[in-house]
RNA sequence: GGGAGAGUUCCCGAGCGGCCAAAGGGGGCAGACUGUAAAUCUGUUGUCGACGACUUCGGUGGUUCGAAUCCACCCUCUCCCA
């Protein structure tokens, strides 16, 4: 069985994914997945930066918009979803480029051996949180501790949502979460990575400040109003672009000081976008600042994708 | 003009004779990440040939074995009375 060829657009917010992906799929005759946490969202368009239609010059875009803020989406939901996507667009002859800053997302979606669990009992997390506010997490990651130790010594402490889950992997599968999974089926896809990210780290950080005053321009303030009364307990409601904005809308905080907020808070995410994508060694950087204009980027890219394709075609006709 | 007070490491802010390269927070940097992931969590943050040395706490000069901490003068700022 073939592999699936997948292109797959990384990188921190504001480095010009969704361009890039949209430039790719126009030339290579691709349609686009999102693998964004909080694109996958109804609404919220301003904050999560989703491309307008006219941005999307045709090339149809999937996992966006695809459940309302209220849900609590996840991970697994998405690369279920998705992955159905990838083998849709494949059959019909198509190139399926994954765009999206969401790292978890994209591993997620292309190393689906990841997630074998497939039981959806939320009883056993929600009976973990109980203890945990009876017992104290301190006592929950001694039994961690007891019944996988591996996992157990990778934690912190503090890090109690993760000291949970790994005690729900256990009460719900018997196994450690630690346990490597024997019958793990390999990936079908064969990805193309492409990073885009900026050698001088300021000059994205200065991208992403001028990106957050044009989500303003374009009405972010109002948008946010619309979402105010969201649950803090939605995932949707953890977006950046809204929170930040809150205690303004409140009367708590001068608008030019929640603003350099939400720069700040964007500057941040991006970093923490960047460790994550940095360990994938897989992925072939382009620093923006390297390259004479974003135009000079995408020609590199696409020869990079006009390589792996051509790979791609060689070893089906080979055998 | 008179009175009260303040100047601390990138920022805010503790310290008020030795245990101070200086608490804490912010920010920066680095990292983790197996169904919350735009979240959550961790480490680090004066300099250097670095289990030691060197330069820092507005400035200059003193007191002292020893000062960010005490004294004198100077500079800057805030507040109160005029």
């Amino acid at each position: 069985m073939s592999l699936i060829p997948v292109i797959a657009v990384v990188g921190p917010t504001a480095s010009g994914k969704t361009a890039l992906a949209i430039e790719l799929a126009k030339a290579l005759d691709g349609e686009i997945i999102s693998a964004d946490s909080m694109q996958v969202y109804k609404g919220m368009d301003i904050a999560t930066a989703k491309p307008t239609l006219e941005e999307r010059q045709g090339i149809p875009h999937y996992m966006m918009d695809v459940v309302d803020t209220s849900v609590r989406y996840s991970a697994a939901l998405y690369a279920e979803k998705a992955s159905e996507h990838i083998r849709d667009i494949h059959a019909r002859g198509k190139l399926p480029i994954v765009a999206g800053g969401t790292g978890l997302y994209v591993d997620t979606l292309l190393k689906p051996h990841v997630y074998k669990l497939k039981e959806h009992d939320m009883s056993v997390r929600t009976a973990l949180e109980e203890r945990e506010l009876t017992e104290g997490i301190e006592a929950l990651f001694e039994e961690l501790n007891r019944l996988d130790k591996v996992t157990a010594d990778k934690l912190h402490i503090n890090n109690r949502g993760r000291i949970i889950r790994a005690l729900e992997v256990y009460y719900l599968t018997g196994r450690p979460m630690s346990e490597k999974d024997e019958d793990a089926e390999d990936s079908p896809y064969r990805v193309l990575y492409i990073g885009l990210d900026y050698k001088n780290r300021s000059l994205l950080y200065d991208r992403i400040n001028k990106r957050v005053d044009i989500m303003l321009e374009n009405g972010l303030v109002s948008e946010a109003r619309q979402y105010k009364e969201l649950s803090d307990s939605t995932t949707a409601a953890r977006a950046i672009g809204h929170k930040e904005l809150l205690p303004y809308l409140k009367g708590e905080k001068p608008l030019n000081e929640v603003i350099e907020k939400l720069k700040r808070e964007t500057r941040r995410y991006a970093k923490r976008q960047l460790t994550w994508f940095r360990k994938n060694d897989e992925i072939n950087w382009l620093y923006i600042d390297c390259f004479d204009s974003f135009d000079d980027v995408i020609d590199n890219a696409l020869s990079l994708s006009k390589e792996f394709l051509a790979e791609e075609s060689d070893k089906n006709g080979g055998d």
